[in-house]
DNA sequence: TTGAAAGCGCTAACAT
DNA sequence: ATGTTAGCGCTTTCAA
C-alpha cells in the first residue's frame, strides 16, 4: 500500500504541484522545495539548516516548519562536493573480518571514536586477501572517505601512495605497512610474544610449539621472531617439527595440533600465535584429553577463555584502545596534515590463567 | 616529507600548471584534468570511465594513459548525485553492537551479500539506546544510502515513514518492528523459547528459571512469552523468584544469578535468553560449583559454548542467514519497490551438549 | 537580514 | 565516434 503511493510529499496540493512540474512523482524534498513552501530563498533555508546566524526567528519559524511540513532531509553527500573542506565524514575500517572478536573491538573504538566528530564508518573484510584489500581501499575512496583505517594484509601497501598524497589520512591497525610510511597502531608483538615464551621455557619447557596463522600477514612473522628469540635466547634448539605455520582456520590449526601431539616426540607446551589457531588448538588438547598435561600460551584473549578447564593463559592485546587510538589519529591528521608520520605501540599483557603455568613432564 | 608536498598530482609540468590554474594546490584529479590532460571532452573520458560503447580504440588508450598519470579516481558521490536511480551504492546496517558476536555475524553476511553488489556497508552500534537508534537513522539517510538494515531497540518504529514512503529499503533484522510495516528477518523467538523450556521440563524440572536482558526488546518479550507458554501447558506454575529481566549486562546477570542459586529455593535449571546473559550465568555457576547441578540452555549459541564441562546446551540462531536474507531483501526492494511487506523465519535449533541434559536432584 | 548566481564532479540528453 | 549543454542538491561568493 505504501508503496503505491509514490508522492513522495505529505499531503498539501503546493508540494504535489511542485513535484509535479519537476516531473519527480516521488523522492525526497530538497532545500529548494522548502524554500518555495516557505516563500524564502534557498540561502535563507540553507542557512537555517546549517544554523548560520543573520535570519530573523520568524524567518526561522516558516522555513522549520516548512521543513517539517515537506519531512526535509539535508542531502550530505550533496553538500561535501561543493563544501570547501570536502568533507564526506565518513571514515572506511578495512579489518580481516568484522566478525572476527578482535577486530570486532576494534571496530567498536573506532566507531564510538568517530560517533564523536559526527563521521560514519564504512566496514569490511579483506578475509586476509590482498586483491581484497586493494579493491576495498578502491571503493572506499571513491566514495571520499576522510580518512582510512586499514588491517594490512598485503606484502606491500605502497599502492597507497597517491592516497596519501592526495591527502588522505591512513592509519595502519594491528600490523605495520609495508613498502609505504603510514602510521601505525599497534602491539608489540615481537616482544609480547617473547614473553609468552620465556614464561615457558621458566616453569622448564623446552619443547615448545608454535602455531601461526597466515606467513604473509606482518605480525605473524613479527610473533614468530619473538619465538625464535625467546628460545635463542635461553640456548633452546628449536625442532622444525615443532613449528607450524600458515595455519589458515580454526580446523587447520586443530589437526596441526593433533599431528603434533600424536607423534613421536609431542610438544609438552604450545604457544599459539592467534585467537583463532588457538581455539583449534584447545579443541586438538580436550579431544586427545591432553589439555590438563601439555602447557598452552595464547597470543590474543578471546571470550571465555578464562572459563576453560585449565584457563588459558595469553597474551592479552588491547584491541579497544588500538582502534580508538587509530581513529583519532585520523582526525588528528584531519586536523593538521603535515603530523610526521608515528607509530603507536600499545602494551599488550601476560595474563596467567592455568594452561600456561602446567609444568612439562617430571621424566623430561 | 611526503605532507609538505602538496602538489596533488603526480611529477609532470603540465599538470602541476594545471592544478595551480584552478587554484588547487592539492586534490584529486577530476574527470576534467583527465580529458585536458588527454585532449579529449570530458564526455569521452566518462565514457571510458564507465567503459561504454562508442569509444575507439585509441582514445581509451589515451584517456586511459592520462588517467593513470593522474592518478584518476572517479567519485561516486559526485556521480550519484546526477544519476537518474540516485544510488549511493550504499547501505546502512544498524544493530545493538558491532562488537557483538550475533550481530558481527549478521554485520558480516550483509557485508558478503552488499559485496556482491559493489555496494559499500555504513555499520553502527546502538547500545540498545532508542534515541541512538534514531540519530543513527538520520545519519545514513542523511547520507542517502540505499537501504537500511536495523536492529531495532526501541518501542516504536513508526518515525521510518518518512524513509519508507521516500523509496528507500528498509528491513528489520532479528527484531520485528513496531508501530510501522517493514520487512524482518528474525527467528521465531517464540517458539525456539518453549521448545528450550519444554526440553528441561521433559528432563523433569519445574524450577526453571528465567533470565534475560533488556525488557523493551520485542525479542526478549518474544523469548519470555515462549517460556510461559511452555509452563503453563505443562500445567507447572511459575515461581516470580525465578525470572528476571532487565540483565542490561554480564554482571547484572552474574549477579542475578549468584542470588537466585544462594536463595531459599533455587531453580534446578536455568533457561538463559541471550548470549551475555549466559556468559554471566555460566560464571555464576562455576562460582558456586553448581555448573553440573543446575541445567543450563541459552538462548544464541556462542564461541566455545561446546569446550565448557559441561558443554553448554543452546538454541543456536543462525545470524549469518539472518543477515544474508536481509541484505538480499534490501536488493530485491531496489529492484522492485512494490514488493509486499514480508517477514522472514529463520529456524533456530537445539543443540544438545550437556548443561541442559542434567537432570534435576532425586529429592525434588 | 536576505537573495542571486556560480560551481563542486559527475551523468543525461541531445547534438554533431 | 565525439562533443556540448544542462543540471543533481548543495555551499560559496558577492550583492542588495
Amino acid at each position: 500500500m505504501r508503496y503505491s503511493m509514490h508522492m513522495g510529499f505529505h499531503d498539501g496540493d503546493a508540494s504535489q504541484r511542485e513535484a509535479g512540474a519537476r516531473g519527480a512523482v516521488k523522492g525526497r524534498a530538497t532545500m529548494r522545495d522548502v524554500a518555495k513552501r516557505a516563500g524564502v530563498s534557498l540561502k535563507t533555508v540553507s542557512r537555517v539548516v546549517n544554523e548560520e546566524p543573520g535570519v530573523s526567528a520568524a524567518t526561522i519559524a516558516i522555513v522549520t516548519a516548512a521543513m517539517d511540513e515537506l519531512s526535509f532531509q539535508r542531502d550530505l553527500l550533496a553538500g561535501s562536493l561543493r563544501r570547501q573542506d570536502r568533507r564526506s565524514d565518513s571514515i572506511g575500517l578495512i579489518v580481516a573480518g568484522v566478525d572476527n572478536p578482535f577486530d570486532a573491538i576494534i571496530h567498536r573504538a573506532a566507531e564510538d571514536a568517530a560517533a564523536a566528530n559526527h563521521v560514519a564508518v564504512f566496514a569490511a573484510s579483506t578475509n586476509e586477501e590482498i586483491e581484497r584489500e586493494r579493491s576495498l581501499v578502491r571503493a572506499f575512496t571513491s566514495r571520499r572517505v576522510d580518512g582510512l583505517i586499514i588491517m594490512p594484509c598485503g606484502r606491500d601497501q605502497s599502492y597507497l601512495e597517491p592516497e596519501l598524497t592526495a591527502g588522505t589520512p591512513i592509519i595502519m591497525v594491528d600490523r605495520p605497512p609495508v613498502g609505504v610510511a603510514a602510521d601505525c597502531v599497534i602491539s608489540d608483538h615481537q616482544n609480547a610474544a617473547k614473553l609468552a615464551v620465556e614464561h615457558l621455557l621458566a616453569a622448564g619447557h623446552t619443547r615448545i610449539a608454535f602455531l601461526g596463522d597466515l606467513s604473509h600477514i606482518a605480525s605473524l612473522q613479527a610473533r614468530k621472531d619473538g619465538y625464535l628469540e625467546a628460545m635463542q635466547a635461553a640456548g633452546v634448539t628449536v625442532d622444525p617439527e615443532l613449528m607450524a605455520i600458515d595455519n589458515h582456520s580454526e580446523n587447520a590449526a586443530l589437526g596441526t595440533a593433533l599431528r603434533m601431539i600424536s607423534s613421536a616426540h609431542p610438544p609438552t607446551a604450545i604457544f599459539s600465535a592467534q585467537n583463532r589457531v588457538t581455539q583449534g588448538v584447545v579443541r586438538a588438547l580436550y579431544e586427545r584429553n591432553v589439555h590438563k598435561k601439555i602447557a598452552l600460551v595464547s597470543f590474543d584473549d578471546f571470550p571465555l577463555a578464562d572459563m576453560l578447564n585449565p584457563a588459558v593463559t595469553v597474551v592479552a592485546q588491547d584491541p579497544y584502545t588500538i582502534g580508538r587510538l587509530a581513529a583519532e589519529r585520523v582526525f588528528e591528521r584531519l586536523e593538521n596534515p603535515k603530523l610526521p608520520v608515528k607509530t603507536i605501540t600499545v602494551p599488550a599483557r601476560l595474563v596467567r590463567r592455568g594452561s600456561g603455568e602446567i609444568p612439562p613432564p617430571a621424566d623430561e
